[in-house]
DNA sequence: CCTCATATCTATAGTCGCTGGAGTGTTTAG
DNA sequence: CTAAACACTCCAGCGACTATAGATATGAGG
């Protein structure tokens, strides 16, 4: 029987983000002691550790709802889950094509440095006007 | 003389996401007309601009509002302008190297494909268990 | 058993940068 | 003059938390 406390401890996860989990229903409302607090079962300790992972993985609450509910079904095809995964991959992948055509962008606009006035600024002018960008964003 | 819908059709910034400018303070409150509709000068709607690119570049209103803020100056020196971009480059690059991380596990992680069930699928398993990855994130 | 520090409870509001809707009033072209 | 298009304010919602406030519970030492 773990605490919200030693459960938090134990994966990492803040207290008001299981309890937030369990509103949002990731997690399944656990028993309580006499004085109403949550008592958890091991089971629970390694769900909260399998979001908490697929968290810092970037899937959103959707994503790992959905993962849950069919980890509770071992005998069905994982079709279903691996194309979440695929798909995750997909946008991660076009975060880091978006990121990388701002980081060129900045790099030209942060290589003017020196001792100049903003009246001068090249970042300045850049952010006046997008034409000075070679590509788009 | 422009009318908040033509400052949009302008900018391509939303007629409720110009009011929201508003609201945090990144443009002045302008005149009214008879009606109390906002009337924008050209002056707005470079600064509308303005605002449109540094937030398409990635930059946070309040830097932007910064940013803002010393272009009014344009006799002192740009140090701090430099700076917010390049403070803003660093973190875009950070962002990119998180999730080149996040990337290369996803890739491991979907490289499992195949007629296969739940309780095989390497992609529940790897979500279950950090310990089969090769970096943290 | 009592006290007290620590832990936990609920409910609510705030974060960021918008976006959308309801319900009402204004402007403009025909 | 009418009707369409436009604009107004206010408020709620997104996602994924995080942080308060004020009340109650737990557990260890005396
Ligand atoms: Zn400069
Ligand atoms: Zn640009
Ligand atoms: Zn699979
Ligand atoms: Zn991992």
């Amino acid at each position: 029987m773990y605490s919200i406390g030693d459960l938090s401890r134990r994966t990492g996860v803040k207290i008001p983000t299981i309890r937030y989990y369990e509103q949002m229903g990731l997690i399944e409302a656990p028993e309580r002691s006499e004085g109403n607090q949550r008592r958890y079962e091991k089971r629970e300790l390694e769900r909260l550790a399998f979001i908490r992972h697929a968290r810092d993985l970037g899937l959103s609450i959707e994503a790992i709802r959905d993962l849950l509910a069919l980890s509770e079904h071992p005998e069905r095809p994982c079709g279903e889950a691996d194309r979440i995964a695929t798909e995750h991959l997909a946008a991660v992948r076009e975060k880091i094509a978006r990121l990388r055509k701002l980081e060129v962008e900045l790099e030209r606009i942060v290589a003017c440095h020196g001792d100049h006035t903003i009246g001068d600024c090249y970042v300045i002018r850049a952010l006046a006007d997008h034409s000075m960008c070679e590509s788009e964003h």
